[in-house]
Formats: structure tokens, sequence, C-alpha cells
DNA sequence: ATGAATGCAAACTCTTTGCACATTG
DNA sequence: CAATGTGCAAAGAGTTTGCATTCAT
């Protein structure tokens, strides 16, 4: 059978994921995880994260530029609240939309699964 | 100033984008175009959908595999209900939902802009 | 020992861009 | 005419894969 094999790698990827708040991509995972001092191969963050995705232990999206990005599940659900002067993110937990998401996928004969929400703005320092 | 032209090319990827139910990538429009005949360049696509999108004439997502998927969309402002199976979508209006998000972001100190909603799960008969 | 996992680099896919030429207004 | 749009091909970005080597079991 398929015997996983622990390594160090799988672990340090796996760490860092969980360490980060919302979502990052491999590319940023692989970077982070070298400026830690981890020798870690980019090819092998992807093998890691798809493995971590594949077994449920992470979520992954692609974002608005084509870049695939990865969150460690069991963390609190939550949506970015993103000004697009400055780019700054405000996390935004909000229950009653996931409520409503999953009312709304019921009510057209969807099992509810997932959702993505993003809300753009200008935030209170860009505005002055 | 920035005269923007009317080319049959912009015509026939506009209309493309018309004729297509549910999203299409870029290089799908492009397929489609050159086997009715057009001699149009990938570029040109890319470009034309670019250009829709900017004037809101064109809705776009990032499929699962990364690539960007457009499609048509009319005046009224709505969302997307995604079947992870097969791709049927279902548009979503929501004022409620818009509602929400501006309260959100005002609550923030941010001056709401716009939002993102994208719910994903299974439809009907994707479950059987 | 033995084969799965890693690292590197080449290959791939989707998208963007530079530049010469055709076209529009 | 002036300059915007197009087409081509080369360049970018992100991700995957082939293969020899390393390492967990």
């Amino acid at each position: 059978m398929t015997a996983k094999r622990q390594t160090w790698q799988k672990d340090a990827v796996k760490h860092a994921l969980g360490q980060s708040t919302g979502f990052v991509s491999a590319q940023d995972l692989h970077q982070i995880l070298k400026q830690h001092g981890s020798p870690i191969g980019l090819a092998t963050v992807y093998r890691a994260l798809a493995d971590l995705a594949q077994q449920e232990q992470a979520d992954s999206l692609q974002s608005a530029s084509g870049e695939t990005l990865f969150r460690a599940c069991g963390q609190t659900h939550h949506h970015h609240l993103i000004c697009t002067d400055c780019g700054a993110t405000v996390e935004i937990g909000a229950a009653e939309i996931e409520v409503w998401a999953n009312a709304v996928a019921k009510s057209h004969g969807f099992t509810p699964a997932s959702h993505t929400i993003e809300l753009f703005g200008i935030c209170g320092n860009c505005k002055h």
C-alpha cells in the first residue's frame, strides 16, 4: 500500500501553514520557510500542500491573480475586508453570512460546500 | 484622449461570450471563434475580455484549474452559486447581502466599494 | 535494503507584453 | 493622418514532472 513517510519537510510546511493567518500561496510558504532557514525546495512545498489538501487538512482556493492559496483547516472560518488603496486586510467573522450562504444553496437544491466572500473598500487611513 | 475604437474582433468576442452558456475561458472563446472562421488572435481575445470585464459587461472568476473564466453579464448586480461537480451556475440576487456588506465595511471604518461572493456546493443532479 | 520523498531544472499551461503593421475615426 | 488595435512570437508567472539521489522505515 501507500506508506506515507514522515519527513521534516512535510512537518515544516504543515507548521508554517498553521502559523499563517488566512490564506497563503505555495510560493509565499516557500519564502517563509527559506527565511526561517529551511533549505526546502519549491516543488516539495507544492507536493506537501497537495498532500495536505487531499487529506483535507488544508483548504485551497484560487486568488484573483491566479495563484492557488492554501489555509490550514480547523481555523475559524472567516472572510476578508480589503482596502483597495493600501492593501490592508481585516478579517471578518460572520456567522450570519454562513447561515445565509447555506440557506441560499439549499433553496436552489444544492448541498452547501463552501464559499468565498471578499469585501473591498477604502480604509480609514486612506480616506484622508 | 483615449478613444475606444470599434473593431470586428471586439464584437466577435462579445458576441461569442453572449452565445455561451455559463462560464468560458479565454482560450475556449479563442477556439470557438477560430472554429467559426475568425482569424482572431489569442492575445486579442484576452485584451477584449479584459476590456469587457473592466466595463462590467462581463464577470470573471477563477476556475479550480487556474484558468480565468468569463461570462457575459447583464446590468443587475448578482453573485453565483456554482456546482463544484458539473459546473452549473445559478445567479443569486441578494439585496440583504449588499446591505450586510456595506454595514460590515462601515463598521471597520471602510468606505464600501465592491465585493465578491461565490457559493460552492453540489447541485441536485450531481447529488445522485 | 528498498522504494517513497526530495531537489533541481526543464517542461507546461495560461496570460501578458513588445513591436511592426493594419485600421479606425 | 495620427494613434489605437491587432497579430505574432517571445517573455512571465505559477505549477508540474522526470530523474538521480537521499532517507525513513
